[in-house]
DNA sequence: ACGTAGAAACTTTTT
DNA sequence: GTTTCTACGT
């Protein structure tokens, strides 16, 4: 039934078959399942293809059988796919879905997120565009670090030119592909804040150069420049990848829409005369979340115009959600303006209605939250870990861990501070850039005198401006300290011996495994010795966190032998590890994946941000503060095209959903350390008022009133704060519920269980294993154990682990 | 050079 | 309410 299209199109395909055997599943057998829309998008050949995937429509499943499908009908062989992604976690997950279908053949292709695919190909490349194939890659705390350098270098009054404000402009002009250069030529330099970023921006990108470093921006942009500068370059890469796959591709930037263009050719071939890459992109216009950054929903809206020839499939059937809670998000997101119309559907019934909450206070609302987790643990199957508490901004997760830890319900925070950015972890890490690339600027001044050995701003000014003088990098300035202009003889000598320290270091970095270097860095350096004698209680989990890096740099030698340490920096760049207990980077995100699958299957509630919500689902939701001000964010409220992102990221929220959906506001609730009114968010109102159940509704105003709802527009003159009072009180139902009985019927907190390295214990899905090592204290406890299957880092307090004896 | 106290700014979302 | 910055004293 289906054609072979591909069969035969190379010699390269026909010794891939010669050597390995088929093992492909049967094509048919991919197809098994799928609806029409679905089966159309995996079997498409031809011309570019857009698939317009709403939210649970099986994006990923029909994703990766696409991909099993062209292997399996001849038209690719696994080097031949470039499937890129956002995330990391959604790389893993695609590869994991791949590997179920066809093996180990996945293995050969590539499968990760723009940011790493740019970096495997700049490292390979390095030399064609004069880099050092050992460049280091800058976060944005390290981006702020310089840019505030080159701000004050350049005597720019930092009050008047915040260097955020000039890093964000910097990453905008990076993400259109302007360059310094480019900008420069366009800039009104009689406007003073234009003309400040033009100028920090030559420094920081001549310093990003000097330093060996490239920021995350960089790492796309100078993709795309190299790929245009040499075209031999390209040609290789354009040969080499035939299938380029695209996933949420709402949330492209110009950039990566442009490193797309690159990789999939022109429609003529080119010089070359290589005929364009298949591209399939996938994505949904309603669900583009981070145009704040960068992302144009305008690559996924104007497709057909970019690609005249391309193909559009809608998938619009939901496997996920009951029609209530789709029937909510198609009322919310059909607010928007200029949207293409798509409305979920699902075969599968009705379910609960929605369930609305208004509460007094943020602290009754969690207590509602709470309360309700507890209920429906008593009269459904359903448990903690199947709950997930979505807000709009980090700071309200507070409230909630307040009353879940009084209460004892277990749960598990995603995202907020991560493991990557905590300051101990970033010092150690800038030891092991400084030594990798000791041009490295940045990461060396950033440890120069942490901890404290007698390097103080004056030294470090006096060593900074000998590197000026002379043009070389601050390492080399500091080898010859003496020529520093007016340097204290006690601050040479400390440099000095800073400066043997490091070459000391370099020598075992360079001869020894990461880990070794990495606990060289710690006690050589005097760090850790530091934090142990300190008396700041803050600085014992730091040593903690040290010892969490030492066993992940551990894991990482175990799982790549022949792993550098430079591999090793590479992948904690571009791992944002949300999860809590930091696992090794290598394949960090499946095994975060499978560390929140984990966490449901011990049933701890999650708790996250909206924009970390996306992607996942959870049989109950709760979707909290849902209030003007907040969400929609005060400062997205005024601006239309702000709003319809507030709106999409209600739209992700609701969609989120399995079975249960709950809403919840409070009509007070303190910010920025004062209370504060705040008045119903306008996506409530755009719900219809029938497909919710309010267990209490508010008592000032903007309780949804019986009758149709659905055409009535929030007054956009009544926004803001502090207009709380005028509105109508809708008199309907009086606080039904008493939410201060809340905490009395949970069960109290589970105590941790005691355990010690050597114990033999069991665990429900793991089984038998014996304790490895423990970290941790109290709450934070965590035990490494050996299981049969693995090594697994466990928080004994959520932990399903017994003591054998 | 370093530590402390008080002020100020901050909180939208992140590869 | 919290974190980060700044000024001042040692």
């Amino acid at each position: 039934m289906p054609e072979f299209a591909g069969a035969g199109t190379g010699p390269a395909w026909e010794h891939q078959e010669a050597v390995a055997p088929r093992q492909w599943p049967d094509p048919d057998e991919l197809l098994q399942g799928m609806n029409p829309q679905q089966e159309a998008a995996v079997i498409h050949t031809g011309g570019p293809l857009l698939i317009v995937a709403g939210a649970g429509s099986g994006k990923t499943r029909v994703l990766s059988h696409r991909i099993a499908y062209l292997l399996a009908t001849g038209q690719a062989h696994p080097g031949q796919i470039l499937a890129i992604t956002f995330t990391n976690k959604a790389a893993a997950e695609m590869r994991e879905r791949i590997e179920a279908l066809i093996g180990d053949a996945a293995k050969s292709m590539w499968i990760s997120t723009f940011h790493s695919s740019c970096v495997r190909i700049l490292r390979r490349e390095a030399k064609v565009i004069g880099l050092n194939s050992n460049f280091s890659i800058y976060d944005s705390a390290d981006s702020l670090r310089l840019i505030t350098l080159v701000t004050k270098g350049l005597d720019l009054d930092p009050k008047k030119f915040a260097p955020k404000a000039i890093m964000h402009k910097i990453s905008a002009l990076k993400n259109d592909l302007i360059d310094e250069e480019e900008n420069a030529l366009s800039t009104n330099f009689n406007e003073p804040f234009a003309a400040a970023v033009a100028e920090v921006y030559k420094g920081y990108a001549s310093r990003l150069r000097q330093a060996n470093a490239m920021d995350f921006d960089d790492l796309i942009a100078q993709t795309v420049y190299m790929f245009r500068a040499f075209p031999g370059v390209a040609e290789y890469y354009r040969r080499r990848f035939r299938h380029v796959l695209v996933d949420e591709y709402q949330d492209t930037n110009h950039a990566q829409y442009a490193l797309v263009r690159e990789i999939v050719g022109p429609d003529d071939g080119g010089p070359a005369g290589i005929a364009p890459a298949q591209l399939t992109v996938v994505g949904d216009s309603d669900q583009s979340i981070y145009a704040f950054r960068g992302a144009d929903i305008r690559n996924i809206v104007e497709f057909e115009q970019d690609y005249p020839n391309a193909d559009t499939i809608k998938l619009e059937q939901n496997y996920r959600s009951t029609q209530n809670i789709l029937s909510a998000a198609n009322a919310v997101i059909s607010r928007n303006p200029n949207r293409r119309e798509k409305r979920l559907w699902t075969a599968e019934g009705d379910g609960e209605k929605i369930i609305g909450y208004v509460a007094e206070s943020e602290h009754e609302e969690a207590r509602f939250i709470a309360k309700e987790i507890d209920r429906l643990q008593d009269e459904t199957d359903l448990r903690p870990g199947d709950v997930a508490i979505f807000y709009r901004t980090n700071a309200q997760s507070r409230a909630i861990e307040d009353i879940l830890v009084r209460v004892g319900l277990p749960y598990r925070v995603v995202g907020g501070t991560r493991f990557y950015e905590r300051k101990e972890i970033k010092d150690a890490l800038a030891y092991l850039r400084a030594l990798v690339n000791p041009d490295d600027d940045v990461n060396l001044r950033r440890i120069l005198n942490e901890p404290k050995r007698g390097i103080g701003d004056r030294a470090e000014g006096a060593v900074a401006a000998l590197a000026e003088r002379e043009r070389v990098s601050f390492s080399v300035a500091m080898a010859r300290a003496e020529e520093a202009p007016g340097i204290a003889s006690r601050s040479l000598n400390a440099v000095n011996a800073f400066a043997k320290m490091m070459g000391d270091l370099s020598e075992v970095a360079s001869t020894s495994t990461p880990a070794t270097a990495l606990e060289a860095v710690l006690e050589q350096t005097g760090y850790l010795e530091a934090l142990r004698t300190s008396t700041d209680p803050q600085d014992e989990s730091r040593v903690e966190n040290l010892a969490e890096l030492v066993a992940v740099v551990r894991e990482f030698s175990t799982d790549n032998p022949e792993g550098t340490l430079g591999e090793f920096l590479e992948q904690v760049s571009l791992v944002a590890d949300a999860d809590q207990i930091p696992d090794a980077p290598g394949g960090s995100e499946a095994e975060a994946a499978a560390a929140v699958a984990e966490a449901k299957r011990l049933g701890v509630v999650t708790l996250m941000t909206l924009h970390t919500a996306k992607g996942l689902e959870f049989p109950v939701v709760f979707l909290t503060g849902l209030e003007h001000g907040l969400f929609p964010h005060s400062r997205s409220a005024t601006d239309p095209k702000e709003l319809a992102e507030e709106r999409r990221l209600a739209y992700v929220g609701l969609t989120r959903a399995r079975k249960r959906l709950y809403i919840t506001r409070s009509e007070v609730r303190s910010m920025w350390g004062q209370s504060q009114y705040n008045p119903a968010s306008q996506f409530i109102e755009e719900i219809p008022e029938d497909l919710i159940q309010w267990k209490r509704e508010g008592t000032a105003r903007m309780a949804p009133v019986a009758g149709n709802f659905g055409t009535s527009r929030y007054s956009g003159s009544s926004w803001g704060a502090g207009t709380s009072v005028g509105g109508r009180d809708s008199g309907v139902l009086p606080p039904s519920i008493s939410a201060r009985t809340a905490a009395g019927r949970v069960q109290p907190q589970k105590e941790v269980v005691s355990v010690s390295v050597g114990d033999k214990v069991n665990h429900t899905a793991f089984g038998n294993g014996v304790v490895l090592e423990i970290s941790g204290a109290g709450d934070k406890m965590v035990a490494k154990v050996r299981f049969e299957i693995g090594e697994k880092r466990l928080l004994l307090r959520y932990a399903p682990l017994v003591k054998e004896d």
